[in-house]
DNA sequence: AAAGGGAGCAACCGCGTCGAC
DNA sequence: TGTCGACGCGGTTGCTCCCTT
């Protein structure tokens, strides 16, 4: 059995809002307040509007102190901060943002500022390849790190123990720092780099396929929903265009959206809180073998191999 | 000049949450 | 304690405008 209905949907008006009813709306609410029944107001009002879409209208495009118009770099900075730490949680984010709506943020994200930031360090990206993974070349890795500056101040030095391993013990090109996310509060986070800059970031990803080169990961964390793993992976199971992109070796950060990264949204908590979510570096296997070398060179007990070919 | 395609954005939909009863 | 209805949120859709061919 279905969910009944909000409205009588025959005879509710759908589509873009006329000048006469925003006018309408306006001052209705100007004059009476919503009434605290969003339902029972347009029929109040004398639209022909259903109460979620008069709701809708007013907070997104009629209250007072609504900000259109372009975002500011400091509205920009904020919005990858937050999205970086709580993911998509576009009322929160609004709520730091005056003026700003839900809607209007999670627009702009979607529409320009994610490609803003990918394009940022990614010279030469079109905008093609999937949303999920956009492909960064190796050859702007020295930016990435920059940029994670940019928008995260809590990079820090572990002074004690982390995930078992004594902090004197801890590979030295690791970024480290700290997450607001409840789930992973527990476990580490780290950010690999190299002497040039940034090369890989956090958690998560399923070791689902076969034939994995799974790098500087956990091997148990690494195939259950709920560990913490960066890797190299490669995927000849896996069709050109449900990647979206091609296939090879990939180094993936940042990618924490659960266990399927093409599938899965389930767990509030792991819903994208990485700036540079679900990106993927693409390496041949030359390039592999340089970044195994670093994995080898940093970590204790922390590299798993699972690769055939 | 017309057609096609993409970007941007307003609006809708469905589901989870919360409060009243 | 359970049920129901309203609200609020995030994802998605679809329309419009503009640019390219």
């Amino acid at each position: 059995m279905g969910r009944a209905p909000c409205c009588d949907k025959a005879n509710v008006k759908k589509g873009p809002w006329s000048p006469e009813e925003d006018a309408q709306l306006k001052v209705f609410i100007e004059k009476y307040g919503t009434c605290g029944n969003w339902i029972a107001l347009p029929q109040k009002a004398g639209l022909k509007r259903c109460g979620k879409s008069c709701r809708l209208r007013w907070l997104n495009y009629l209250r007072p102190n609504i900000k259109h118009g372009e975002f500011s770099d400091e509205e920009d900075r904020i919005i990858c901060n937050l999205y970086a730490n709580i993911g998509s949680r576009w009322s929160i984010i609004a709520a730091r943002l005056p003026g700003r709506t839900d809607n209007d943020i999670k627009n702009y994200w979607n529409t320009k500022l994610k490609k803003k930031l990918i394009s940022k360090f990614t010279p030469n990206y079109q905008g093609k390849t999937s949303p999920f993974y956009p492909t960064i070349s190796h050859s702007v890795l020295p930016n990435l790190s920059s940029l994670y500056k940019d928008h995260f101040n809590s990079f820090y030095t572990p002074t004690k123990s982390l995930a078992g391993i004594e902090s004197s013990s801890l590979p030295q090109n690791f970024l480290y720092y700290n997450t607001t996310i409840p789930s992973f509060t527990n476990q580490y986070s780290y950010c690999l780099q190299n002497q040039e800059g940034l090369m890989d970031s956090h958690y998560y990803f399923p070791v689902k396929d076969q034939n994995m080169l799974i790098f500087n990961g956990n091997e148990a964390s690494c195939s259950s929903s709920d560990g913490s793993c960066s890797q190299i992976s490669y995927r000849k199971d896996v069709k050109q265009e449900e990647m979206g992109c091609f296939q090879g070796f990939m180094l993936d950060y940042g990618n924490i959206n659960g266990d399927d990264p093409l599938n899965s949204f389930s767990d509030d908590h792991q819903k994208g809180n990485g700036i540079l979510g679900n990106c993927q570096l693409q390496y041949d296997l030359e390039e592999v073998n340089e970044l195994i070398s670093i994995g080898h060179g940093c970590s204790n007990n922390m590299f798993f191999l699972n690769y055939e070919n």
